[in-house]
DNA sequence: AACTATATGTTTACAGTGTCAACATTAAAG
DNA sequence: CTTTAATGTTGACACTGTAAACATATAGTT
């Protein structure tokens, strides 16, 4: 039986370009064809979102909440470097298995998240989860803390952003492509421990 | 004098969408403005390039060169860290004041470099100009090196995205945008400081 | 010099896009 | 039960990437 009113439209609409911009990328979505793979009409989606980027921001939100997720330090115990680790390896993976939609999360698609601040809320979740453990981690003050937290961020996001242009560097020597200099096996194969020396110098700096 | 052939169409179109890109960012480019803007007709363009894709490939290219010079280290003299350190400043100046033709180098632009194996050579130089420097360093194993490359390049690429988001950061804490948990301030205002403690946490490590 | 092939330009056309305005239907509030 | 607001549809507009057909200039060959 099929209603007027869908009455999860927004929702939908949401999940929907979710899932098509994991599939393909976010490039590749247009309202018009989220429209119709909702299986209403094309202009349908305007009632939910002002603008196409307004979508790709409610996307962007799902992607953080999985990272958040993804990345989460139950701080109510003991915080241990080794917690820290696990997760970096775990925002990495997000960010190689979920690529469309870290890029959606990380690229120009949205431009500026204090124009959505729900978004803005929860990207600053994952900051501050983040920085939750750092500081059950050590009595630095807050200044060095907040300080190594972005480094930290910036390591992750950059070897997510080098790892998949790994073509690039692999590339480099043709007859090595699968050779040990190929990042992906000297980092990827290698990742909590490359991760291991990355955060101890960081905890350590 | 207007002639029917432009006579220099080609390069004109890549400076002309490398203007539009640096003031306006990639994604508001299109094949019929720049043609426009070059006074040519509409399709004119793909007579030089068969898809907007390629000619976002030599715009990138434009982009890799320019990083490849800010970055470039004379390998001829010895080299130092305070090299690498003044170059890695380079490095992240490049990505905040070109932030929109950075973002067409490394986002998802032009999807696969090896389709455009110029654009890979020049993408390449960069890496292979910091591996000269790195090797010029020290006496590491050519693996080791490769893999303090990959840190490297990471760790900056990093920064510039983090630096560039860093709303998500600042606005943390509101009262205090502007105080001493600003990563800008943190980090921006010591750059050199602090990628020099980067820096040689990477060759120790 | 004349002829031909190729490179480079223009015009026209098509399907797809974001988004607006006008209208239709349903649900919610009084 | 009536009014209003929320949510849907249809139709339209200007713009996009790009293909096809055609026009003109340049380069190469005889």
């Amino acid at each position: 039986m099929k209603t007027y009113h869908h009455g999860n439209l927004k929702q939908e609409l949401i999940s929907c370009a979710f899932r098509l911009c994991e599939k393909h990328g976010y490039e590749t979505l247009s309202m018009r064809s989220i429209a119709k793979e909702s299986g209403v009409s094309q202009t349908a989606p305007y009632r939910h979102f002002d603008t196409k980027e307004s979508l790709y921001a409610s996307v962007a939100m799902e992607g953080f909440k999985k990272l958040s997720a993804a990345t989460n330090i139950d701080t109510s115990k003991k915080v241990t470097k080794k917690d820290l680790v696990e997760k970096g390896v775990n925002y990495i993976n997000f960010g190689l298995e979920h690529a469309n939609t870290y890029d959606l999360m990380f690229g120009t698609a949205v431009g500026d998240f204090s124009n959505y601040p729900e978004l803005l809320d929860c990207a600053n979740d994952t900051y501050e989860s983040m920085r939750l453990s750092f500081s059950k981690l050590s009595n630095d003050p807050e200044e060095v803390i907040a300080y190594k937290c972005v480094t930290l961020w910036s390591m992750l996001h950059g070897l997510v952003g080098i790892l998949r242009k790994v073509a690039i560097v692999d590339q480099l020597d043709p007859e090595q492509k699968s050779g040990p200099i190929s990042s992906a096996t000297i980092i990827g194969g290698n990742l909590d421990f490359h991760l291991d020396k990355v955060i101890t110098g960081i905890i350590q700096s």
